[in-house]
DNA sequence: CATGATTGGTTGACATGTCAACTATAGTTG
DNA sequence: CAACTATAGTTGACATGTCAACCAATCATG
């Protein structure tokens, strides 16, 4: 059986995405560190804050994609800051709900126009159709995610059954 | 002026390519780091050093997209682990040249099986014209990033000129 | 050819992202 | 209710990604 021996980089949906991906973000990160002090982490954090607040950590994850070790130490930032104050939940002993402040919320109104700069112009080299395709092929490619490990691991298992990495070394 | 208050999640597609990138490359850097011993900066290194060998560290980033401190960094470690060798430049004195080994060579075959199962599952749920059509505004998107630093810097200099995080605090 | 600007690479510092181990509380079930 | 399991959050360790400062070699220009 012939294996492919290399990756068409121009079309290595992989490979695009995390470029794309890592310019966009550390671009946006640079420059609300620069303008307001804060990196993207508490940015996504207060994209969730100013849609619903109080907010427990578990849902930002849940919502956000973020790593809950992320999300805990950003809260614990954003405390200090005064951007967010956290109370106890009644309900639930264990979680912790963290409450937009005042200053938080003008954070957010502050970032948010730039934000929207910036996908204004990440977007302005497409129509608005092609926009509305785009986020329509994301969305589908979002959902499927876990189904990409899933498939990884079996595959992995059928392939790679027994072998470790001494065996290759 | 009314100025928007929230984003639509579902809908802002700077954090839904960061969301689809990092599950995406985390994903594939676990796996590569548990089969193979190498993270996902030697995989994108050895993408390259399968198309064009030998490759210089400046060549790496403007391809691939990487920093070059990256790059420096992988590079050193590669050459640890006997994945490539370095040459000096012959022409240019300042240059170091990778060339892949053959065990580099096994490595990069060993990993390109996994990566391209992880693809098409990533892929799986849209058809092959929907498949194009992410590739052509994908790259479309790609060749636009510069642009969106540069329109994000004037609209900055414009909206916040003279503006210092002391004021804000 | 001398000088200054540019380019390839290295390094230190730090932001971000992930995992795994751990604690504490909730829920489940015999 | 006791034992087990699941869930929310914390923490340490480390992979990845970026920037800025720096060195050395090259290039461009007067």
């Amino acid at each position: 059986m012939q294996q492919a021996k290399r990756l068409n980089l121009g079309r290595y949906t992989p490979a695009l995405f995390t470029w794309i991906a890592n310019k966009l973000s550390s671009g946006a990160s640079s420059n609300y560190l620069k303008l307001f002090g804060v990196g993207i982490e508490t940015w996504r954090c207060l994209v969730l804050l100013a849609i619903e607040s109080p907010v427990s950590a578990q849902k930002v994850c849940r919502v956000i994609g973020m790593d809950k070790a992320s999300v805990s130490r950003c809260f614990k930032r954003m405390q200090n800051q005064g951007i967010i104050s956290v109370t106890a939940d009644e309900v639930d002993g264990r979680a912790k709900l963290a409450h937009l402040t005042s200053k938080g919320r003008r954070l957010h109104d502050d970032i948010i126009g730039l934000a929207l700069e910036r996908e204004r112009a990440f977007l302005a080299v497409l129509l608005p159709e092609e926009q509305e395709v785009l986020i329509g092929l994301l969305n589908r490619l979002h959902d499927n995610l876990p189904a990409v490990e899933e498939k990884t691991a079996r595959y992995v298992a059928r392939r790679w059954k027994g072998v470790t990495l001494a065996d290759k070394a």
